[in-house]
DNA sequence: CGTCAAACTTAGGACCACACAA
DNA sequence: TTGTGTGGTCCTAAGTTTGACG
């Protein structure tokens, strides 16, 4: 495949395709849902009304609590709105939205009360919109697309504390949107009595269709399925090229390390930052312009405020205590020890410096990926995240893993050797809502089973005792019963235990985002079929879809 | 060398269908 | 039959990287 790259960065000869899917129109309130200014009842122009139905859905969000989402909504609403509508609604707190909230409460309702007919009807007819829209046929074969469908209209939310968080997310028209195909294949057929903004061939891009959103003012595409051939192929190489790093990883970490003696600051400041971005697969960190959106970091951009040095702390030396807001706001908060010349640089970096300043301040992550490069043929700062998150699934499954144990027992490991991935890459999510509920629940599912498996212990014992052996030697069927039963209930009881303990190590735990990016399948795979545990037991459906590269090719002992 | 846009990957949460328990 | 918890899917925001440009 790598031989087999096209030159010129071509990725593909024939696309064809229908062009995106368009959010269906506004459908104005029925007459009874009223709009109230100041108490009395106000008719809205349409426009201003789609976009009061924006906000008045998410009335019981804790979105529409917030101060900058509703100035946001307000500014950007009030241009919606006719000269009219604009001189009488002047304040938001004099709005009342709640019928139109409580319409759209009761039409989910209604929804979710249709008969079991209407939502086959329903299904069928997003199967068929699938299948019109949701393919393209990319050099010769049927691919899958991922978002087939334009965003629909809304407000803005952003993640954490967004600067534009309520603002008017505009409906793409086909008069937005650029369609990207093939030079002789069918130009798709923009909806009746629209037009494309523009159709091009660009064969070095794989995007589908792209348009330009305004909240931020930038682009969207719509792209394939991870499924395809072209993102599979991509897939591959991204584990390829974090292969490669496994064999000078050595050579870059010596190199690193002589280098925080190193004369140049600048050379010192990367040195440090590598070995943050290799030890605990911190994030590139670009930087981003202020007023954007949130201020969260990645190393290269860590400020003096997000770190704090510790000459000894829980009786380790050297201690570097982390706490700052990563992608998606999500906090990273670690306390490492680190050798005595990291220490020393980071007392040196921080000296003399506001906690706003930029730890770094002579490190750009241009920079560094350009040394990167140097050291590596297409190595960047993020390959050391899946070189990192892959080796240690690889070691992980190769400590833990008992050839001995049952499928469940297998299984947990796995679970085990994906999370301690997860948490070296910081992957959380909120602890689900039910999770106390849930886990109550399976507590006492294993205190009856547990029950269960004490009494038939006991029948069976009641059973031999009684039991006279017969003349003829055959197998005694109402003690086989009660053995197989036991057996059966003592493996429920073993699989429920492990259920438990899985459950509450991962209840902060996303493993899906590692799983999906991070580790290479073929480490996975390979592991499936040494221990003999069915691919489909890690891998579901979709995932095995995109792997399916991986599928093809990882024998028992591929080793990443 | 810094800046910017483009193109692509990575990310968590909402939502929904479905399996299973009550 | 109905209610409920959960896994899977969808959604789209938020990152990284590259390359053009001045």
């Amino acid at each position: 495949w790598e031989e087999a790259r096209s030159p010129g960065g071509v990725r593909w000869t024939q696309l064809e395709h229908r062009g995106p899917c368009f959010a269906p129109p506004y459908e104005p309130l029925p007459d009874g849902v009223r709009f109230f200014y100041d108490g009395k009842p106000m008719r809205l122009s349409v426009a201003a009304e789609e976009v009061a139905t924006f906000y008045g859905k998410m009335l019981d969000h804790e979105h529409a609590a917030k101060e900058v989402f509703r100035n946001n909504f307000f500014r950007d609403w009030r241009k919606e709105m006719t000269a009219e509508e604009r001189r009488v609604i002047k304040h938001l707190s004099k709005c009342d939205f709640t019928e139109i909230h409580r319409h759209f409460v009761d039409r989910a309702a209604a929804r979710k009360a249709l008969s079991r007919e209407e939502k086959q009807r329903l299904k069928e007819e997003a199967e068929k919109l699938q299948q019109e829209f949701g393919y393209c046929i990319l050099d010769g074969h049927r691919e899958k697309i991922g978002n087939f469908k334009t965003e629909p209209p809304g407000l803005f939310r952003g993640r954490g504390d967004h600067p534009k968080m309520g603002m008017l997310k505009r409906r793409v028209r086909p008069e937005d949107v650029t369609i990207n195909c093939g030079r002789d294949s069918k130009i798709p057929e923009p909806p009746a009595g629209h037009q494309w903004k523009e159709v091009r061939s660009d064969r070095t891009v794989t995007w589908l269709a792209a348009w330009t959103e305004n909240v931020q003012n930038t682009l969207k595409y719509v792209m394939l399925n991870p499924s395809s051939k072209l993102k599979g192929e991509r897939d591959w190489e991204k584990y390829e090229v974090a292969r490669r790093l496994k064999g000078v990883v050595g050579e870059i970490r010596s190199q690193y390390q002589a280098d925080w003696k190193s004369q140049e600051m600048k050379a010192r400041q990367r040195a440090v930052a590598l070995y943050f971005i290799d030890k605990l697969a911190l994030r590139a960190g670009n930087e981003k312009e202020e007023g954007e959106s949130a201020d969260t970091v990645g190393c290269c951009s860590l400020r003096v405020e997000h770190v704090q040095l510790h000459p000894e702390a829980d009786g380790r030396r050297y201690v570097v205590e982390f706490d700052f807001l990563g992608k998606d706001s999500i906090r990273y908060y670690n306390k490492v020890p680190v050798e005595k010349p990291v220490y020393r640089n980071l007392q040196l970096f921080m000296e003399n410096k506001d906690r706003g300043e930029e730890l770094f301040d002579r490190l750009t992550t241009a920079s560094l990926n350009k040394h990167l490069q140097d050291l590596m043929d297409g190595l960047t700062a993020k390959v050391f995240r899946t070189y990192n998150a892959s080796i240690t699934l690889q070691e992980q499954l190769r400590a833990l893993t008992r050839a001995d144990d049952g499928i469940a027992a297998k299984l947990l490991s796995y679970n085990r050797a994906n999370r301690a991935v997860a948490i070296l890459c910081n992957h959380q999510r909120a602890t689900p809502k039910t999770f106390e509920k849930s886990m109550q629940a399976l507590r006492s599912k294993i205190e009856a089973k547990k029950q269960q498996v004490a009494e038939a212990k006991a029948e069976l014992k009641a059973a031999r005792a009684g039991h006279v052996p017969r003349e003829d030697g055959r197998p005694e069927s109402f003690l086989d019963k009660r053995q197989r039963r036991l057996e059966k209930l003592e493996e429920q009881l073993v699989r429920l235990s492990t259920q438990a303990t899985d459950k509450e190590e991962s209840k902060q735990v996303a493993l899906g985002t590692s799983k999906l990016n991070y580790l290479d399948p073929r480490i996975s795979i390979a592991w499936c079929k040494r221990f003999a545990v069915p691919v489909e037991r890690v891998y579901n459906k979709t995932q095995r879809e995109k792997f399916a590269w991986a599928l093809d090719t990882a024998g028992e002992d591929f080793e990443f």
